[in-house]
DNA sequence: ACTCACATATGACCTACAGTCATATTTGTG
DNA sequence: CACAAATATGACTGTAGGTCATATGTGAGT
């Protein structure tokens, strides 16, 4: 099990929140600006060159910091983007909010677009995350859960569906946030392939519409 | 780009064809045994171990060669698992002989089993897989191109489905072809998430359902 | 049977990079 | 101003992918 080597604990990300902001003295203010710039320095050069060819070092020197400095903030390369998987819960959440206030399409249609969001920069963006996802047990594991607690949330956002019967009654939640997750997922690498990238939003749009046919499938059709 | 050391070349695979047996040396058979040998060995410990967790030299102890012999029949370690694309071809051709002899619902049903029969041993399998696809630019663009001709031959399915009205006639081709790569890829991924693993069949079958009632659905429930 | 040219096998060697650690520096506190 | 604790740093280590000069085996020609 890989341990943080620094003693202070941040629960969640950066410097965000604007009022932990004036609570926190220099020092801790500096220390998340520095986790922050060393995160965003990674980022843009997975982007660009993709995680296996950026080096730990590249990453120092584009945040100009020590290489020391870098694991004083993240046990290994891979946890850079662990982070990722922080943001996404909120996203499920917000769906929820979304699915309860209007129509349950447009949330999962929002969501649709929102959970690749950090990664739809650029196709090496997306195949740095999925790389790490396959390769670090450590990070799956960490990002598993996440998945895992967004289906809950997704099945929610089924669940309201059906008592709607916006979606016809023969569905099971459960079954449908896998088949959500699953699209998503399949949409994205194979995004990837294409040249030249085609535009993101189109794309999803195409994938959202093919999962929604099955979705308000009737069953009569089906076998 | 990474060559081969070898002199010979082999369009395919191994010592296979028991026709072309007959025809080579010692010298070639041989060459063939060994280049079988280190891809057995090397899919075992991937299987095992995973990728990145089995290195060149246990894949040459396993096979009982030199460390350099592996160079001499694989430019690097992701090429080893190039092979498989090698083989997929094959696969879409039979589906499309299935579907002009039978219904295409069952010849595509019996690809999207097909698909993934190499790598099904295991999500370790899967997760190699998909590892070597995101990190290794030739080896993807290898794959790529198989995944583009299967593409191909996959819309010859739809289109004959479509010819027979098995499918409404509002569906494109060449998108459902898209689809269903989609949706495969999709599902073995996920599937890999899963702890303990479920039963593949079970897993695809279920998956497959979902594909095929986006495939058949009337267009009128779609917005 | 002998030898010559060439294909193949091999492990010592090189290089790159992830991750460690002892030491230096900065920062908050009394 | 002094002291302790948090943080920064780059020299160092270990490991693994990939190379290459050399050795060995193999088929062909005589």
């Amino acid at each position: 099990m890989t341990t943080f080597r620094r003693k202070s604990d941040w629960g969640s990300l950066f410097t965000t929140s604007t009022l932990v902001n004036g609570i926190m003295g220099r020092r801790e203010r500096r220390t998340c600006e520095t986790r922050e710039r060393i995160f965003r320095a990674a980022m843009n050069l997975f982007r660009d060159r993709g995680f296996q060819k950026t080096t730990v070092e590249n990453i120092t020197e584009a945040a100009d910091v020590g290489k020391g400095t870098f694991f004083n903030y993240f046990p290994t390369k891979e946890h850079v983007l662990g982070v990722l998987g922080e943001i996404q819960l909120d996203k499920y959440d917000h769906a929820l909010r979304m699915a309860q206030a209007g129509e349950a399409r447009s949330a999962l249609l929002w969501l649709y677009h929102a959970l690749p969001s950090e990664v739809a920069s650029s196709p090496e963006m997306v195949r740095s995350l999925v790389t790490v996802f396959m390769t670090s047990k450590e990070v799956r594991t960490f990002l598993t859960t996440g998945l895992q607690r967004g289906r809950g949330k997704l099945g929610d956002v089924f669940q309201t569906a059906l008592q709607r019967a916006e979606i016809p009654a023969h569905q099971k939640p459960a079954a449908l946030a896998f088949r959500f997750q699953q699209s998503v997922f399949g949409a994205m690498v194979l995004w990837t392939l294409q040249t030249p990238a085609p535009p993101m939003e189109k794309w999803l749009d195409n994938g959202f519409d093919f999962f929604w046919a099955a979705v308000t499938a009737r069953p009569e059709a089906t076998k």
